[in-house]
DNA sequence: TCTGGGGTCCTAGGACCC
DNA sequence: TCTGGGGTCCTAGGACCC
């Protein structure tokens, strides 16, 4: 059996741990420069607040129900899912995290446990060690999983937020409950395709033939229809290192000169080369864009992107950077406004088993000196390095006006409590 | 009028996930 | 005025090999 762990509304519930008076009440969390919601607290959906929701657009609504807003806030949300994680990998050995918030958790030689028990356990003991409540769906297969989780979820009092699908008559019954455009792997394109062809539950679609659904949906969306049967197709899957990482950002306001870019630039650089230097990995390509903004009708567009394929691979903040900025000079034409730019690295080899190559080569004198500025920075917080090419003077900001404290991961931040 | 039969690798585009 | 930031996989088609 496969259980699917998943915390409901995960970073309107880590805001929460730490304000308890806003339990019961709406709470959305916004993206980065407070630009959409991101997260809904079950209050704030009742509302009627999208996911995605502009937050300019919906401030008075925030306003007249009295909706708390927060910034996101990544170093909270990433340290509570931490905390969870741990305490579900005590379940069971074969444990897939999936994502910030989910978990797959392969249950093996419990066939003699009570099932139910064992994930209202589960349950207690997240909800009692992190605050974070969870729901849990638990079937033969992943994607049945993921189904029993909906139900969990959409059902918390019948279920006490855990639901197995454990027999055939509950399987069937799951399935033509759950629609269409709601089943995992399933997107806003086939659900549309789906719907023309009158498939409008999960039973439906278990019920095409299997040849119709190679053709249309390859051979992803067979295997899928499988895993919906009961047939066990997907597998646990261990953590692979990325096959690509990037860094990109929208700017808060618009920027017109070559020299902002360029910095901004430069720093999506250098946290390309710390996260390959993480998984000891280097580049040997990459991709830099830059883009005005989209839904602006009154600005003239532009939007570009160059890949460029290095002579040598590296993970070197120097490196790299200089390479990104010699890609920005290529495709940055002054006159525009620009509101996003990003890197994304690829192409990756092992960082102990780069090839020299006959005529250029990584610097080797970079890779002790980027472990000294990685150790600085992890020491003395965060960028206390940096290259001269980048923000030396701080002329960016993202615009968090909301943001709640670190509560769990800086020392100044953690809360008081008076007895 | 008639024009072989295999392969591999790479890339762009399209779909999906959170 | 203001609209996020990451990832994965598959397929078709073209270029190339013999």
């Amino acid at each position: 059996m496969f259980a699917l762990v998943d915390c409901n509304n995960f970073y309107a519930s880590c805001e929460r741990v730490f304000r308890p008076d806003l339990i019961g009440k709406p709470v959305v969390v916004l993206s980065n420069n407070d630009g959409c919601v991101i997260a809904r607290s079950n209050e704030a959906k009742a509302l009627g607040i999208p996911m995605g929701a502009p937050a300019f657009e919906y401030e008075q609504l925030f306003d007249k129900n009295k909706i708390h807003v927060f910034s996101a806030n990544f170093a909270l949300y990433g340290d509570m899912s931490a905390r969870v994680m741990d305490i579900l990998s005590h379940y069971s050995p074969e444990m897939e995290i999936y994502s910030i918030d989910e978990a797959f958790l392969q249950f093996k030689g419990l066939e003699h446990y009570n099932i139910q028990e064992y994930g209202n356990e589960i349950r207690h003991k997240v909800t009692k060690c992190t605050g974070i409540p969870i729901s849990i769906g638990i079937a033969p297969t992943k994607a049945l999983a993921k189904v029993a989780n909906r139900i969990a979820k959409k059902f918390p009092d019948h279920t006490k937020s855990v639901y197995i699908i454990d027999t055939e008559e509950k399987r069937i019954k799951a399935l033509k409950w759950l629609k269409i455009e709601d089943v995992w792997g399933i997107g806003r394109q086939h659900a549309k395709r789906l719907i023309a062809k009158n498939i409008r539950t999960a039973y439906d679609f278990t019920m095409l033939d299997d040849d119709w659904v190679k053709q249309h949906l390859s051979i992803v969306g067979l295997r899928l229809k499988h895993d919906l049967q009961g047939i066990p197709t997907f597998d646990l899957e261990t953590a692979q290192p990325k096959k690509t990482i990037a860094t990109t950002r929208t700017f808060e306001t618009n920027y017109t000169e070559y020299e902002q870019v360029k910095e901004r630039v430069s720093t999506f650089a250098v946290s390309c080369a710390e996260k390959l230097r993480k998984q000891h990995s280097c580049c040997n390509a990459f991709m830099l864009f830059i883009h005005t903004n989209p839904h602006r009708d009154d600005l003239p567009r532009y939007s570009r992107n160059i890949v460029v394929k290095l002579p040598f691979p590296t993970n070197s903040n120097i490196e790299l950077s200089k390479f990104a900025t010699e890609a920005l000079e290529r495709i940055f034409i002054h006159g525009y406004h620009y509101k996003r730019a990003g890197i994304t690295v690829m192409d990756f080899t092992p960082e102990d088993q780069s090839q020299l190559t006959f005529f250029e080569n990584s610097d080797p004198r970079h890779i002790p000196l980027m472990q000294v500025i990685d150790k600085l920075n992890a020491v003395h917080g965060k960028h206390i390095i940096k290259l001269a090419s980048q923000d030396k003077k701080r002329i960016w900001k993202m615009k968090q006006e909301k943001l709640s404290p670190r509560y769990t991961t800086k020392l100044t931040d953690i809360i008081t409590i008076y007895v």
